[in-house]
DNA sequence: ATGGTAGGTACCCTA
């Protein structure tokens, strides 16, 4: 089973990309972010065309938005609102495999990015990516106890290791790594033991990066990149991990999304 | 220290 997550910075403008994206990869699962396109807009004609017969959609106009596209059947499918908002950053769906008796459970999230300046006293934005994260520790610890196998990933606006980013000490100050952040994501972390799928096949020495910004002339060059996309999976699931990629490649394509796809191999059938 | 680019929408927001 190859899983894939991607924030696409609207679909219906990269439906292109997305195609040449099956066509080298062929992931059984894509899990898309920023998807920007409300559900009777989102192009499902082409995707199903594209091979993807299960859909789950969350979108709104203009901003957020997440999809979960399958080949594999849902045995369930879930919306969550979070912190007090219907803003598209998480939907869930479960999966059947061969290999386990309970349902895997993917969960597609969109952590706010908070604003340019970090302090919450004079950025709203910033105290709304904080006490998301917060939530989803909470809420996180309260899932776990399902036992059942799971697997978080997404675009998580945090880049909590030091080579997770260009200059840890230029960027500390920087939201996406700031210390506060780290702290939190690491608390959502430990909520249910997640493994880091990425830091589990990149040592945590090595610089890894899914962004570049769109500002920088040459980005290849600069390579002021950040990890802000993850694959979270839990204990069970760690043994069934066979590969990773991310598809830096991606980055040079024909009108880019700043992010680029990040997938994992798994060595599970559908059931 | 600053401003740089991109997408969606509607003349400005978010990233």
């Amino acid at each position: 089973m190859r899983i894939l997550t991607w924030n696409i910075n609207s679909v219906r403008l990269r439906m292109p990309l997305l195609k040449k994206l099956v066509r080298e990869c062929a992931p059984d699962m894509i899990c898309l972010q920023e998807t920007k396109t409300p559900d009777d807009l989102f192009p499902l004609r082409d995707v199903e065309k594209a091979g993807y017969a299960y859909t789950h959609i969350h979108g709104m106009k203009s901003y957020n938005g997440v999809a979960i596209l399958s080949k594999i059947p849902f045995t369930t499918t879930e919306i969550h609102h979070r912190v007090g908002r219907e803003d598209c950053r998480h939907i869930a769906a479960h999966v059947q495999v061969a290999e386990f008796k309970k349902p895997v459970q993917i969960h597609c999230l969109y952590i706010p990015a908070g604003g340019d300046v970090p302090d919450r006293t004079v950025n709203d934005k910033f105290g709304h990516k904080l006490d998301f994260v917060d939530e989803m520790a909470g809420w996180f610890a309260k899932e776990g106890k399902s036992g059942d196998p799971m697997i978080a990933l997404g675009d998580f606006n945090i880049a909590p290791l030091e080579h997770d980013v260009w200059s840890h000490k230029q960027l500390l100050d920087v939201v996406s790594h700031t210390p506060v952040e780290v702290e939190k994501l690491t608390a959502m972390q430990d909520s249910l033991k997640w493994h880091d799928a990425i830091r589990h096949f990149v040592p945590d020495d090595q610089k890894c990066y899914t962004w570049w910004s769109y500002r920088n002339r040459d980005w290849k060059k600069s390579n002021r990149g950040r990890r802000l996309d993850h694959i979270w999976v839990t204990k069970t699931l760690v043994p069934h991990l066979t590969g990773h990629d991310i598809l830096a490649a991606a980055r040079d394509w024909e009108k880019p999304s700043d992010h680029v796809p990040v997938m994992i191999d798994l060595d599970l059938k559908a059931a």
